[in-house]
DNA sequence: GTCTATACCCGGATAGAC
DNA sequence: GTCTATCCGGGTATAGAC
């Protein structure tokens, strides 16, 4: 978590935090950077003390939330299927949050170091290794939790069914390789 | 096409026809009401005798976009992998197109009737009929397609390889259901 | 490091004349 | 159906005082 120390990195935190919860409540379109100077205290212009731009923020904004991915996985254990269920989990409790991290290309300068890597590093586990297996499961998982959030499947569809479904295809047992 | 006769409804497809030529050149971000306007040669104020608002117009493009794709998805054939191939290559050819058919939920009271449908029935059909694969199927072709146009696998990955391997898990043969 | 003030630019949408 | 004029609001970002 490289915080330096005392106030600045404190109130780089902060900042962050307040942006987290606003985007939480009410969706990216709200996320101006004098509404989150709003919600810290603070005018729009003290930020730019702590992040260089906009873009800046939201990165680092992606990196709390690649951090808390890993550690959801994490609780989860190494299993394809309590891996699937974390992911669709986190991302139907912080939906704008994974649509900011999924949605544009990320800069990956301005990331935290790792936090990426320490995100997919499971789902690689859980696939054998196999980086075509872990991007097709990847993708499966992505666009099913995608198209859930943004209400793409008819209103009476079975997606435990259809998570199962593609699951079985990707996990060891279910393979036809 | 329900065109109803004469200009007004020629003035709304060329409104349309403006904004998808933008929308393809310059991405969302640049799909305002006055650079449409621009581009049809009136005032921003004079779309709104043809549109109530921009999602509306909106509407009409993504209905559009909709139709194009079942166009592609009939010269694909009924083959999943070709209709994989057609979908991916779409996308690639129409990437803001295809962000703005799918980041959001559809306002589906504003698009064209069945044209929605239209694009989703090859799918289901060349599934099976069976709705949990054709969803789980949809929902790989899309991760893929949308992880792939927002750069999100690493430089060297074998993309075919991943949509093969995804590809055989939903087709008939490869089915272990 | 926070403030005030402000530059600068953009957006959607409407009123009313023609 | 198009125009001009305008309303009203919002955004990112910077300069310079304290």
């Amino acid at each position: 978590m490289q915080v330096g120390r005392g106030e600045i990195a404190g109130r780089r935190e902060e900042i962050v935090a307040a942006a987290l919860e606003l985007l939480a409540a009410d969706g990216a379109e709200a996320l101006s950077m004098r509404r989150v100077a709003d919600r810290v205290g603070i005018r729009a212009a003290s930020i730019y003390k702590h992040f260089r731009n906009k873009e800046a923020l939201e990165a680092a904004m992606i990196s709390a939330g690649f951090e808390r991915q890993a550690e959801a996985f994490e609780r989860a254990g190494g299993d394809l299927g309590a891996l699937a269920a974390a992911y669709r989990r986190f991302a139907r409790r912080n939906p704008h949050l994974y649509r900011l991290m999924t949605e544009r290309p990320l800069n990956r300068e301005l990331l935290a170091p790792g936090a990426e890597a320490r995100a997919a590093a499971p789902v690689i586990a859980a696939t054998g290794g196999d980086g075509d297996v872990a991007r097709a499961a990847w993708a499966f998982a992505h666009g099913m939790t995608i198209l859930e959030l943004n209400d793409r499947f008819p209103a009476g569809a079975d997606l435990d069914a259809a998570w199962a479904r593609g699951l079985a295809a990707f996990s060891r047992t279910g393979r036809d390789k």
